[in-house]
DNA sequence: TAGAAGTATGGGAACGTTCCCTTGAGATAG
DNA sequence: CTATCTCAAGGGAACGTTCCCATACTTCTA
């Protein structure tokens, strides 16, 4: 274990009191008891006992960072993002997997709580275990409007998508959705579908909407087939995420149509896959690093009693590659 | 926060030590007095403050997983596995991203340490601040003798993957490695390369390996480059990596080579990616998850002080899926 | 029946830190 | 020269838990 305060009031031969005054920055110390103490605390490698702080009620500087799979590579991506700008300010992080393990581990003294994509249930609560809390939701709704939030904008990232369809020339653009029940998101990106097509001047038909059951290719192929097989198909299909998309590409192959020049065929994630699909898929990535480190710099604000501040909005790209067909300009050149 | 220790034993009426000793298990405790107190308890949700567990120097089953890339998706996996076997025996995570902070959170009362991939600089230690420490490493190697450690067994590996172009019919068998400083595992997947041609008994060639520069599908597409162009190419090429092999399917189709017809490809990792490839490649598993598991058992029993026990190894897989061309079988047909 | 043995419970100290109050010494002013 | 002020430094309490020892009471044995 580490040196003790006590320890190196000892070694300096002055009292705890004055060993905490030098250590915890320019109050009322002589210079020289200063440099002393400061020295022996480098050379013996001081560090404080958080626990020790806890007690007493003073800061920890820790945060719990809550997410309940560790498995997903986009929380990766957010953890890698958070734990940056932890570094930068000083903040140490928790990693939770519930809930349950959050409550247990409040003792350990966190100052706040970042949650990844939680479940729809906990939306309602402002803040977990009454510590300031900022959490990662897929889409903006009036429910979050008492805590602090940062949104990965699905709405936004549908239309993104639509609007790109639409340029290229696609005015029957079919949608491949996830039926996930608690999951609020997937149904924001639906709506972002549907809005999407009110301000693009296109009508819901709801017979260019699959319903997929599971977050598998072989759902996006299933959804693809029904949509394909219509007497009247659509000339692209967005696809909700790019697993899906990859099983549009299977369903495509085994109709003998062409991506792109017979169907074009989109996702959403930009998965590492993605790119490595024939052709690439054109998708949506969403910045999670971004968004992690946004998300630390807003609690740390929340934590320093400062106003929120109003930054520009972290937005989902659209990522071009080649599974989109250009409709418009082949009419043209034709 | 929570209801303290002391303040259930006012509102029962007796000690805070027989509070201690009813909520602990079965001390000296009479029947009545340990329903009563744990009747409280329940009903106030107490939970004990592990901070002041720590300045005790008693139980805090914290446990620390050290990783310098959070963004990892093998890590993910592991993490993953650790969390799972955590949970079972109420060990509590705290995911640490570099020694340095590590030795800023020992405070906190970490009972021991699981290092993921951690430099090759750290092996020679045995445990990391003198806490009991598990290490997955990509290889076992003498260095690391002293400690617990738990391996990824890229020699294994390499050689599943080298037996199986064997059998494949396959006697020139290329190979694109990683030049990366101080990361043993990638050395020893070269050693694994070497030792199986000599197992297998075939000669080593140097101008049938290629050092790639960086992690990068481009780095592949230029080790698989050097390889097909000579007068007398391989049939085969095993890419340290999925990325690399991506970019070796890259060069054949630019090379007009077609796979696995003209060229057989396979990687190791098996990463997500790996089967959407065309065609869906051939390559190595590691059961991360798994090993996960079993670094958090193997650590629990080091900290319970109990001897280690010598389980069944967890062993990579090799997945086969069409990236590979039996080359003796369509000798034979001939 | 006295003393030993055993059992249930209470009380104090310790862990390392922070906060607050006190002490003491030197400087300044009247 | 003394009273007041300033400033450096020390000392004690508190946080919630655990551990150890003390105390009171019961039961057993000779």
């Amino acid at each position: 274990m580490s040196i003790t305060i006590l320890e190196i009031a000892s070694l300096t031969g002055v009292s705890k009191s004055t060993v905490h005054r030098a250590l915890s920055g320019s109050d009322r110390v002589s210079e020289d008891i200063r440099r002393l103490v400061l020295d022996c605390a480098e050379r013996h490698q001081y560090r404080p006992n958080i626990s020790a702080r806890v007690l007493v009620g003073a800061r920890t500087y820790l945060v719990a960072v809550l997410c309940s799979d560790f498995g997903n590579i986009h929380f990766a991506h957010f953890l890698r993002g958070v734990s940056k700008t932890a570094r930068d300010s000083r903040y140490h992080l928790l990693t939770v997997n519930s809930l349950e393990e959050l409550k247990n581990l409040t003792p350990l003294g966190m100052e706040g709580v970042i949650s990844f994509y939680g479940d729809a249930a906990y939306h309602n609560e402002p803040q977990f275990e009454g510590l300031p809390t900022v959490k990662l939701i897929k889409e903006e709704s009036p429910v979050c409007e008492g805590g602090d939030y940062i949104s990965g904008r699905l709405s936004y990232g549908a239309g993104l998508m639509m609007r790109y369809l639409f340029e290229q020339g696609h005015r029957r653009i079919g949608h491949i959705t996830l039926d996930q029940p608690g999951d609020r998101g997937i149904n924001m990106k639906f709506t972002g579908y549907r809005n999407a097509l009110r301000s693009i001047g296109l009508e819901y038909d709801p017979e260019l909407v699959a319903h997929a059951e599971f977050y598998l290719e072989e759902s996006g192929y299933e959804g693809a087939m029904k949509l394909l097989r219509q007497k009247n198909p659509p000339t692209a299909i967005f696809a909700l995420a790019d697993i899906l998309a990859a099983g549009c590409y299977r369903a495509a192959q085994e109709l003998g149509l062409r991506v792109p020049e017979d169907i074009s065929i989109c996702g959403y994630d930009d998965k590492e896959y993605s790119s490595f699909l024939r052709p690439p898929l054109t998708t949506i990535s969403t910045p999670y690093n971004e968004l992690g480190q946004r998300a630390m710099e807003m609690l740390v604000r929340r934590i320093d009693k400062l106003p929120p501040v109003t930054e520009e909005p972290i937005l989902p790209e659209l990522v071009i590659r080649n599974s989109v067909y250009n409709i418009a300009a082949a009419n043209n050149g034709r």
